[in-house]
DNA sequence: CGCGGGTTTGAGGGGTTTCAATACTAGTGG
DNA sequence: CCACTAGTATTGAAACCCCTCAAACCCGCG
């Protein structure tokens, strides 16, 4: 998602912040069908975009990690199509909608790296299809956990020998297109087979090659 | 999809246009990591959107219709991370990738509208997502073509009994995770079931309050 | 006419789900 | 400090949806 980081506009746009809040973990950001007035920017903590189906079903569409804007299309529609939910506590930084896209397409190079934030989520998107239309259970599972380890990385929020991960099976089992129980049995598959592990909100990843290669 | 239409800028657009040329069918366009210097507005015909694992399983990402950009995510990135293909014989606009960025980015209301474009393909991808993880094989199939349905009756490309379908079992398969066989089944059900019958590329929808209502 | 790609149909197997019961864990209040 | 509770994880058995393999069929086309 679009960081705002990498040139000085880093600071313009804190010149454009109005506040700072926090939300309680599993509180529930935004709604599918609102049309939100302002727009943040994950500080601290984890989030995810989800939507249900009529007979409540639901899709986990992506995890935000902090440094993430939410939510990028934002910037593009009034409405979004999607509900956002607090999965720790968290901290964001408010913007206005209206301003910060004022601010964004005012000046070619940001509307630049807008359209590039648009790319790299979209690429992302295209890939997760991928995952969900054709690979299986333990294929989709392995490769959202280092998709997680990977971006952590980058934030520099992941230890050497593992991470904090503040998912449930039931989220995994979401995110996936599974169940919850078939998460369950699978990760134990992959702690007999020493790739990973996951225990107590933290995992471990004991093969990272085999775990990338997948 | 951006389909510069909607103002009189479709007008200024036209200015960019280096040329218009053709592709025959079954012709790919452009490969996962190409990054081509030049970008296409589809005039006539269909397209498809792709990636494929490793071991050959294709995804299809989405079809491209006559008026949609290929690819819009060109305007955010050198490289592109899906193949395209041309599913009929197709004829295309050919764009400058750096002039058309140029000219978009370049003024804050066609820079605002290629957000709205981002925007409304971000949300059609998220249903996907949904569509892919949590629905069943017949609402997968009965979803997609009724989404095809849609969109060309808004491009008034589709007669009031149906419209022509250039599309195999395969395609249809690898559009929504399925495998052929499987979807001739399923397709096999909706015709006894007078919900729609697809056959010789002509689809007719005989239930559309049904279709729709899945 | 023969050929190749697409469709249809059948039988069988497998990955995943569903249902159900048990065990674990963390938070809460007495 | 311990019981109580609710959410989470684990395990087993059975069913189901969809896949795989395979053969036959159809059709347009060279």
């Amino acid at each position: 998602m679009y960081d705002g980081s990498g040139a000085e506009d880093g600071s313009r746009i804190e010149a454009l912040r109005l506040r700072c809040t926090t939300f309680a973990a599993r509180r529930t950001i935004c709604y599918e069908g609102d049309a939100p007035t302002e727009l943040f920017q994950l500080f601290d903590g984890w989030a995810f975009r989800y939507k249900v189906t009529r007979d409540g079903r639901r899709q986990i569409l992506s995890f935000i990690l902090p440094g993430d804007l939410i939510d990028l299309p934002l910037l593009g529609t009034e409405r979004i199509a999607h509900a956002v939910k607090a999965l720790t506590a968290i901290s964001v930084c408010v913007f206005s909608r209206t301003e910060l896209a004022d601010f964004i397409y005012g000046d070619a190079e940001r509307a630049r790296r807008a359209g590039a934030a648009f790319a790299a989520q979209s690429a992302a998107t295209d890939e997760q299809m991928l995952d969900l239309g054709q690979r299986s259970a333990f294929e989709r599972i392995a490769r959202l956990l280092n998709h997680l380890a990977v971006q952590l990385r980058k934030r520099g929020l992941a230890e050497a020998e593992g991470f904090r991960l503040p998912l449930t099976q039931s989220h995994i089992a979401d995110a996936t297109g599974l169940t919850a129980v078939h998460v369950g049995r699978t990760l134990r598959e992959m702690r007999k087979s020493k790739l990973l592990s996951l225990a107590q909100g933290w995992l471990t990843i004991e093969d990272p090659e085999s775990l990338a290669a997948i």
